[in-house]
DNA sequence: CCATCCTTGCCTTCGC
């Protein structure tokens, strides 16, 4: 618990509680370099005064860091206050707390928002921990026995976060004058710095969830890391929601099993589940004895939106934006740099084109940043940001994170934000450090995101953050860890089985789950019993389960982690001048299919053509003119979040009752208008259900607003239902807002939405029928097997094709399903299926919602605004882009002449103007 | 002129 707190007593600086910390002014750098040196002579003025007082100097308190007890030998805190002060900043109540916490030996989790200085608050609450417990002090006065190996470890995310959080770290080490050791471990590591370390790693080490197992499954892991006192796991939401957040619960129980004192912190941007985040992290056994923290300093947050200047050419669907070029042009003229955030990696190649096609003047500043190409050219861009030499950068999530401490004035996303938690992250990108404000700009690419960008803005200002929960027991993440912990010095099954039930996700774990485990990595289970290579752990004469197989060992190491991903495409320079075999990125298999040699592309933000393809290579070279091709990557669709999907409800109720006080809402207020006209606005307790009769046959459009998922969830539902009492077919297309189902002959839609179509019945069994969930986690499985083992990737250097990763998957799914039926892995797939990809839970919810609504029937004439995107989405799967903009230019046609009346002239519809 | 689907990490081993 925390130590009694001291009376208040002299200060350098007096400072009312919770104030903003004090910003060395930004009036040039002469006046700034006199307010620091100000600021450090009365820090050392306070000091010498104290001295002269006869107080030991740790009492010298100019602000001090709890903890730093009077004659505990720590000169430290008013170190640690002197480099703030340096920097014109003054300590927060949460950096105190923190301090005060770490030094009393509590673990926690900080919640501070991007940008409050929680890195350095982590690092020295640490290092006055470390210092009380009797570590070398600053150099010259060393006390205490030598430092320990490893004492303190810092987990990050990303290789490039881990490496410029060493950096971060190391600096005010040298500028306190202390000699303890930095290091940095990831798969960047130079080989010589790994070699060092291999001998004696430094102090701290600042790692990877990955790299942190790897250490754990060496032979002498017990001393190496026995000593670890201190964890940090830094952006532990990004973590908490994943198999790599399980992995990192399971290296905290090790280390806690060799070091019970082990404190641990984490630190987390906004989530709506902090306590849960907590419980993650701490275990059952600490959970509820740990601290959290709220680090809410007053971040001033800006959110706006550009409004299209022409709303009556406003597209009704679409979603690439490009009719806001020319705004989005002037935004990043007038300020210093901008990360310009969009959605999907292909979308991001196009606006870049289309940026420099706007302004040629820009080459050479412009920059393109996604997780498709080559990590040098990334680098480049991000030590370009940080250089301040760029004017823009046209990214994806790839710099959501990461690249700390950027000098990013304008942050704007094109499109959907998706989330709460998504957009105040992205906003945090700019002004980030502490006391600056932070703005991000939405930039709607269609008419519905106008209010989706009202709604946004809501959301984010009642402060309604997604949550993120823990996975439950993955059995793949487990059985390696049994590997990676048999090959680190080995283990006994029930002290390890009561290590595991200290993690959070396995408090749980039966003797049954247990055992089936223990048998999985001791002979395959069941099935695989004839293959020596599964059988990888085999307890010794002592009854101490190891890895015996060096052939194993190796590859169990080559496997570690649980990011699965395919081996995409390699885009290199043939031939020629001096790129050549220079390295773009990666494109996917089916997209190159597609490509015959001297075809071109759009491809890193160049235009490429292609020379040929040879061994999982696209050999290319630079084109000019022709048509280019963009490649699309088939990645994740992210479906909005339900606090945004409900926050877009909201902001249509107050249309429907006519307040359109959001700009955005006032700017879309014609296509609202013309919505409640032709059909109804969808609200809150009501269930908008459009039926429109084409030559194509009878539509359905119903509007949950549950996200993409759950309407493909539902959709499938629906049509399998119908089809059980009549022999109909149907299609159906989904976007986030709602759902279509086609039908050629007439289902009588009246009488089916009467019927019992929302009734929860068997929804489990009917959701597995309707969507053919067997196929589903039979792709699911891959993940799996690769996580578990059985599927070995290969060596480095060597490509497998994904189908042939995919293939050998399939055939463990069915030689499992047919001879091991019991396999927890093959309950694991579904289950993975159920929550992740058809998130069964909001499903359930939904259809729940969709019970208790009034029902707002309304039998269109022609397609709503609503039903439109919907019609464009069901289409786009049959037709080819050209003639898919044909369908569309002719439908806004009919509509524009269909609704010649006076509302709709000035109403977005007219946007067919452009056809 | 239309355009959609994100991100994250990572080895070894030996003999000279």
């Amino acid at each position: 618990m925390s130590p009694p707190r001291k009376p208040p007593s002299r200060r350098a600086t007096p400072r009312p509680p919770g104030s903003l910390p004090r910003l060395a002014p930004r009036r040039g750098a002469a006046a700034a370099a006199r307010a620091r040196a100000a600021a450090i002579e009365a820090v050392d003025a306070a000091r010498a005064a104290a001295a002269g007082a006869g107080v030991a100097e740790p009492t010298v308190e100019c602000a001090p860091l709890p903890g730093c007890e009077p004659g505990s030998s720590l000169p430290m805190a008013a170190r640690i206050e002197r480099w703030y002060a340096a920097r014109g900043w003054a300590p927060f109540d949460f950096q105190r707390a923190l301090a005060t916490a770490v030094a009393a030996g509590e673990s926690g989790l900080l919640h501070a928002t991007t940008g409050a200085g929680k890195t350095y608050a982590a690092w020295f609450a640490a290092l006055a921990r470390w210092a009380a417990a009797g570590a070398p002090s600053p150099s010259g006065t060393r006390r205490g026995p030598p430092a320990p190996p490893l004492t303190l470890l810092w987990l990050t995310p990303m290789r490039a976060l881990a490496a410029d959080t060493g950096r971060a770290l190391q600096a005010p080490l040298a500028e306190l004058g202390c000699d303890w050791r930095v290091g940095v471990r990831s798969g960047d590591t130079a080989a010589s710095e790994r070699a060092a370390q291999d001998r004696r790693l430094p102090t701290a080490l600042v790692t990877t969830p990955e790299s942190l197992s790897l250490l754990l499954s060496r032979a002498e892991a017990a001393q190496t890391l026995g000593a670890v006192a201190i964890v940090v796991v830094d952006e532990w939401h990004e973590l908490l929601g994943n198999k790599r957040g399980v992995q990192v619960q399971l290296a905290l129980a090790r280390l806690r099993r060799w070091n019970p004192a082990l404190v641990v912190w984490g630190l987390s941007a906004t989530l709506g589940n902090l306590d849960h985040a907590r419980a993650a992290l701490l275990g059952p056994a600490h959970a509820a004895q740990g601290r959290l923290l709220r680090g809410e300093v007053p971040k001033q947050l800006q959110i706006d939106t550009l409004l299209p200047s022409a709303p009556a050419r406003f597209p009704w669907a679409g979603h690439l934006g490009m009719q806001m070029l020319p705004q989005v042009v002037a935004e990043i003229d007038a300020s210093a740099t901008a990360l310009v955030f969009v959605n999907t990696r292909s979308q991001a190649e196009l606006w870049y084109q289309a940026l420099l096609d706007a302004r040629p003047d820009w080459a050479g500043l412009l920059a393109l940043h996604h997780g498709s190409l080559d990590a040098d050219s990334r680098a480049w861009v991000e030590a370009g940001l940080k250089a301040g030499t760029l004017k823009a950068v046209v990214c994806t999530s790839s710099l959501d994170l990461g690249v700390d401490f950027l000098p990013v004035e304008r942050v704007l996303q094109i499109g959907s934000p998706k989330g709460v938690a998504r957009l105040l992250q992205r906003a945090g990108r700019s002004g980030h450090a502490p006391g600056r404000p932070s703005r991000v700009t939405l930039v709607p690419t269609q008419s519905l995101e106008l209010v989706e960008a009202a709604a946004a803005r809501a959301a984010a200002e009642a402060g309604h953050v997604e949550a993120r929960r823990s996975p439950e027991q993955p059995m793949d993440v487990l059985v390696q860890h049994l590997v990676t912990v048999a090959l680190g010095g080995g283990f006994r099954p029930d002290a390890l089985l009561a290590e595991v039930r200290g993690c959070h996700a396995y408090r749980a774990l039966d003797e049954a789950a247990w055992q089936w485990a223990l048998d999985f990595v001791g002979r395959g289970g069941a099935a695989l019993v004839a293959y020596p290579d599964y059988r990888r752990v085999a307890p010794d004469e002592g009854g101490v389960w190891r890895v015996p197989d060096a052939r194993l060992a190796r590859r169990h190491r080559m496997g570690i982690g649980t990011i699965v991903s395919d081996a995409g495409i390699s885009v290199r320079y043939w031939g020629g001048r001096g790129a050549a075999g220079g390295r773009l990125g990666t494109v996917e298999e089916s997209f190159v299919a597609r490509l015959r040699p001297g075809d071109c592309f759009l491809f890193a933000g160049r235009l490429l053509e292609l020379v040929r393809v040879h061994e999982m290579t696209a050999w290319v070279r630079r084109a000019s003119g022709a048509r280019p091709a963009v490649p699309r990557w088939n990645g994740g669709r992210m479906p909005l979040s339900s606090e945004l999907a409900a926050a877009v409800v909201a902001a249509l109720d107050d249309a429907a009752d006519g307040r359109f006080d959001a700009p955005e809402l006032e700017r879309a207020r014609p296509l609202l208008e013309l919505q409640a006209r032709w059909s109804a606005l969808p609200r809150r307790g009501a269930l908008l259900a459009e039926t429109l009769k084409t030559r194509e046959g009878h539509h359905l459009f119903l509007y949950p607003f549950a996200g993409r998922a759950v309407h493909l969830g539902l959709a499938s539902l629906f049509a399998w239902r119908l089809a059980r009492t009549r022999p109909l077919s149907f299609s159906i297309a989904v976007n986030d807002y709602g759902l279509t189902l086609l039908c050629a002959e007439d289902p009588d839609w009246d009488a089916a939405l009467g019927a019992g179509l929302f009734e929860a019945g068997d929804l489990l069994g009917d959701v597995l029928a309707s969507l053919n969930a067997g196929e589903l986690a039979r792709r699911r499985f891959r993940e799996i097997a690769r996580v578990s083992g059985l599927v070995f990737t290969g060596y480095p250097g060597e490509a497998r094709s994904t189908r042939q990763l995919q293939a050998s998957a399939g055939l463990f799914y069915e030689v499992f399903r047919n001879h091991d039926p019991a396999n927890l892995l093959l309950d694991q797939a579904e289950q993975e299926v159920l929550r992740q990809e058809l998130e069964l839970g909001r499903l359930e919810a939904a259809l729940a919602a969709m019970r208790a609504a009034r029902l707002l029937r309304a039998p269109l004439r022609r397609p709503s605004p609503f039903a439109f995107p919907l019609l464009v989405e069901r289409m786009r799967e049959k037709l080819s882009t050209e003639k898919l903009a044909d369908r569309i230019r002719r439908m806004l046609d009919e509509l524009e002449r269909a609704a010649d009346a006076p509302a709709v002239s000035r109403a977005a519809p007219s946007a067919a103007r452009e056809g």
